[in-house]
DNA sequence: TCTCATACGGTCCGAAACAGACGGTATGCG
DNA sequence: CGCATACCGTCTGTTTCGGACCGTATGAGA
């Protein structure tokens, strides 16, 4: 079938098919409580990519009210068969982590040693926060069945959102001390 | 300083700031082997970034042999500078992900139970692949001392495909009996 | 009543990023 | 001699991306 199709595509469409019929800025919501936690997608797009599922028949738009100019776009049979189709077929890519900590401490040699100390601080920090936001929305929905399947994936970005607190925490530990000892000089300097 | 670097940008000068001077060739190789395992960059950049970089006065280029147009790029002070200065500064950015798999499985009440079975089984190929490959160049490079700095990040990646592996393989244990319930009756239809 | 802030709802555009086709040159090897 | 395989790099047309910008409701407080 089309094989024009972008991941920002199958969101659209998987989105819709969850929900039932959508505006643009339905998805935009639903995509910034939900995927847009791990994969960001600039709001324009779901402006744009539905007119070209329209286009290419995945997508019904149905205009309402002339004055306030929404359409909400709904699942045609053709998009409801790619989108399974979708699920159905292989899945060969790797995933990418865009993560700009890793990046800086693979360079870290460059650098000082008290750089990568407040480098892990950060990340622990922001990665404890985010496993707060991640454990309150579990809680949240726990019980509601509708988005039970949903939950699944939140495991997934615990897990690995553990697997970096872990990483960075025992980073932080190793090389922490002989930092404070580096550091401390220079504020106690008597020594 | 300068504000309109990119990743890419720091990537180029973070390079060549731990390898010394560099060709755009070179630096296609060398992400190849490294950042690039994690991180995605076309290589057609790898050549044009360079160039912007000169004209920030961060990278010199010294054309050598005009034969054959190749340029090393060296770093000047206020590209270390700014590499620095970047290494040193808080990180704002949360990582993200791009995972098709997770994508998938996002959606998948839309398609049918089977292909969560297979996109596990998938994905649990596909990370204990990767986490051969990683341990492959763990043992490979453990005893290079040149390198053991940069080795720190591979803990990170290994992590990573540790917890995605821990993920899907217990998914699939979860998931995978009730399908092979759902599955059989096909085959041994009797029932 | 004014006016200020905040959510709602959406368009637009220039700049990067991106994929990948394309072009050529050495080098070896059967 | 012919072919394959690294090596080395350019170019081009799309997409993606951020984010500025533009309005309209709505309610709350001064």
């Amino acid at each position: 079938m089309a094989d024009r199709l972008s991941p920002t595509s199958y969101v659209v469409l998987g989105t819709i098919a969850l929900r039932g019929p959508s505006t643009s800025y339905d998805l935009k919501r639903a995509v910034g409580r939900s995927i847009g936690y791990f994969w960001h997608f600039p709001h324009a797009q779901l402006y744009s990519e539905p007119q070209r599922l329209v286009e290419l028949g995945l997508l019904e738009a149905e205009t309402e009210a002339e004055g306030r100019r929404r359409r909400t776009f709904r699942l045609t049979d053709a998009g409801l068969a790619e989108l399974r189709a979708w699920l159905a077929e292989p899945t060969p890519e790797h995933f990418q982590m865009r993560d700009i900590a890793e990046l800086k401490l693979f360079f870290n040699e460059v650098g000082e040693t008290r750089d990568v100390v407040r480098l892990a601080r950060e990340q622990v920090a922001a990665h404890r926060e985010r496993i707060a936001v991640y454990e309150d929305m579990q809680a949240r929905y726990a019980d509601l069945d509708a988005v039970a399947k949903r939950m699944i994936t939140l495991r997934l970005g615990l897990e690995m959102e553990h697997a970096a607190l872990r990483f960075w925490s025992s980073l932080l530990e190793e090389v922490g001390p002989s930092a404070v000892r580096q550091v401390i000089p220079d504020a106690a300097s008597g020594s």
